[in-house]
DNA sequence: AACTATTTATAAGA
DNA sequence: TTCTTATAAATAGTT
């Protein structure tokens, strides 16, 4: 959501990284607040900056709430010796897998689309925006291929004056 | 962010308040994730719905992020909640959650290359199969690109002069 | 569960 | 850093 779309992974440079970190802390604290007033939930965000620096939010007394949170644990601990066969459908905790799994989703349709399939749903600017990403990456990959070769061809000349290129890249 | 705006405060509907719910406790975790990932923080969330039903995410594990939080606590000369030790058997299925996240690692490195990041350690024979993957993506895309302009140009000589184009591709 | 019209969050720029 | 603004993303109401 910003002026250009961004990939999720490490903002490596850092001023950026702080300043995108600051943004969206304070973004998530907002949407934790409106959750917990929308649907009177309690809520409780804990933020570690890479930094070490701590930032929390909750909408109730945080020490109640991590109580609470060892309480369901422990009630959850219950059960701890019995075998269970597969309590698949037992809904004790799928929400981080749910998650994980739409990550998956998202990841998979992703790959996809850069290699070519599933691009029916898509609308021109979308098309032309992979078509884009295909040709960066194109480029990145021929230039690396470049450079691969350049060094072997620096230890081809250091150990061999006729090895044979295997690959000019076409 | 809706058809409407709405006010921040207490969904009556029952109804309503449990999609809302769904909805923005999805939001939030993910928007969580992404603060962890973009910026390399720790970030641990949880929710207690409104019928006491608790979901939880955190980018790393739960147990330590908590631990880490009494001890800034302590530091502060706060008094400490105890966190009790996450059961090994609380998840159905551990190793399920650990499969997934390498699920979703590999799919990461696999879209980083194709978009022409992390190549330093690829072979040029791995590099010339990225390669292909890429040009065989943008052929098929280029083609799809083609189809697209050619079915909104049929569809309007078709249906012209009484139809009415809804999307053009914005 | 999907689908969009809108609102909201935010990336990049000033 | 703070403000602005174009754009991406989330989501409220609808089907």
């Amino acid at each position: 959501m910003g002026r250009g779309k961004i990939e999720i992974e490490k903002i490596e440079n850092k001023n950026a990284r702080q300043v995108t970190f600051s943004k969206r802390r304070a973004g998530l604290f907002k949407k934790a607040h409106e959750l917990a007033v929308l649907c009177e939930a309690d809520v409780a965000v804990i933020i570690f900056s890479c930094t070490g620096k701590m930032f929390e939010f909750s909408s109730t007394d945080m020490k109640t709430i991590l109580e609470r949170y060892n309480k369901c644990l422990e009630s959850k601990q219950s059960p701890a010796v019995q075998v269970q066969p597969k309590p698949e459908n037992q809904k004790q905790e799928p929400d981080e897998n749910e998650f994980l799994k739409q990550e998956i989703e998202r990841l998979k349709s992703k790959q996809r689309q850069l290699l070519g399939k599933d691009l029916i749903g898509m609308d021109l600017q979308e098309l032309h925006e992979v078509e884009r990403q295909l040709q960066e990456g194109l480029l990145c990959v021929k230039t690396r291929k470049g450079e691969r070769l350049m060094d072997d061809n620096v230890i081809w000349r250091k150990q061999a004056p006729n090895f044979k290129k295997e690959d000019t890249g076409r």
